[in-house]
DNA sequence: CTTCTAACA
DNA sequence: TGTTAGCA
């Protein structure tokens, strides 16, 4: 298998910011508003993943259908949840 | 690059 | 409510 981990965090906030087109102020609010959390250099500075990427888009898309941010979070929150969920039932039908 | 604040839509 | 500009 090729390690291509879509998780690994590559991108700064500039470059991260260009590929989404959305000001990186906006990435930071974000964050802070609990939507996304990239990985942090040593440094301290932002790296977003390709999965953070697709994550800010599923963002933007749930704004588009009129869900604010606190919705968004709430949203992100339960897809998580499952998708954690879905992969403990997966990993019981391999073992169990 | 980071955070915070204030002004604006 | 969310974005933007400016500061430190």
């Amino acid at each position: 298998m090729s390690e291509v981990k879509s998780t690994r965090p590559v991108y700064g906030i500039a470059v991260a910011a260009e590929l989404v087109e959305l000001p990186e102020a906006t990435l930071r609010l974000y964050e802070r508003r609990g939507l996304l959390v990239p990985f942090r250099s040593p440094g301290g500075t932002r790296r977003y993943s390709d999965d953070d990427l697709v994550r800010v888009r599923r963002v933007e898309r749930l704004r588009e259908a009129g869900v604010n941010l606190v919705g968004i979070r709430r949203v992100l929150h339960l897809e998580d949840e499952n998708g954690r969920l879905r992969q403990e039932l997966d990993d019981a039908d391999q073992t169990g």
